[in-house]
DNA sequence: GCTGGCGTTGACGCCAGGGGGAAGGTTTAC
DNA sequence: GTAAACCTTCCCCCTGGCGTCAACGCCAGC
């Protein structure tokens, strides 16, 4: 299979694939004429990635998993090391969630106060209405 | 007040104060010797760019509340323009939290299946310690 | 032999928010 | 007087994950 099959498949680009070889996440064999060649093994090192990458995971964060298959395991995270990157990811996905918490209540406190501001302001600059609707 | 003395006030750098200048956020006036000249009302929108930027607000974003600052209202909030930045960004929280919960949920159910097919190939492998213990 | 569609490498661009350093002028402190 | 601490502009570097050329090679069909 070739780096254009292989990237459809796979739902990625070409572009994705030599940067990952670059990075010696998913080296290719070649064939004569000097173009990547890859297999079925390959396929399933790529989806493992393309799934860790949607939740989130680096580049980097995947090469434990991809080890993981191409030494032989059933899954990206039979080995010791991948599920240390998943308690490692945990803990960070809930300090950032901690966090984002956290900003968006003094954020809605801000916007509280600065309406409420800007309300009482109206209110003084602007007659009440009350007052045309009583006459 | 020049630049050295404003960025330490307002617990930044010079670096960072001639960028927001490139960037036209908080041009300065010239001394006759070219210095950058600040005053007390330019720490004050520089303070109000720092906490927006805490709550992750990009320098674009609080564009809005530095140029309501500099219209002379007493808050950079008091504007209806600031007052979208915050509704937006406000949403913006909400999805990523959202996002980040979801994914979190995902990734501790990788972790928990990997970890229960771990400890049962473990009991597979290992006679259990239990007959050990009987003789 | 020519066109079209694959493939190859390399290099630059992008986003934010600057960092680092050079080369030179100014001000201040001892 | 001079050294340190400022200041100026200019330009390249970083992170991540590619996108987007440019310039060229390989191969099939007509």
């Amino acid at each position: 299979m070739r780096i254009g099959e292989l990237a459809e498949r796979a739902g990625t680009t070409t572009r994705a694939l030599r940067y990952y070889e670059q990075l010696g996440l998913l080296p290719a064999r070649r064939a004569g004429n000097g173009y990547r060649a890859y297999d079925e093994a390959d396929l399933r090192l790529l989806r493992e990635i393309r799934m860790l990458q949607d939740f989130g995971f680096g580049l980097e964060e995947t090469r434990p998993f991809v080890e993981c298959l191409r030494a032989g395991h059933p899954e990206g995270d039979s080995c010791p090391a991948s599920l240390e990157v998943y308690r490692r990811k945990l803990g960070e996905l809930d300090a950032c969630i901690a966090r984002l918490q956290d900003v968006r209540a003094q954020v809605a406190e801000q916007f509280d106060r600065a309406v409420r501001a800007r309300d009482e302001l109206a209110a003084v600059e602007e007659p009440p209405l009350c007052e045309l609707v009583k006459e």
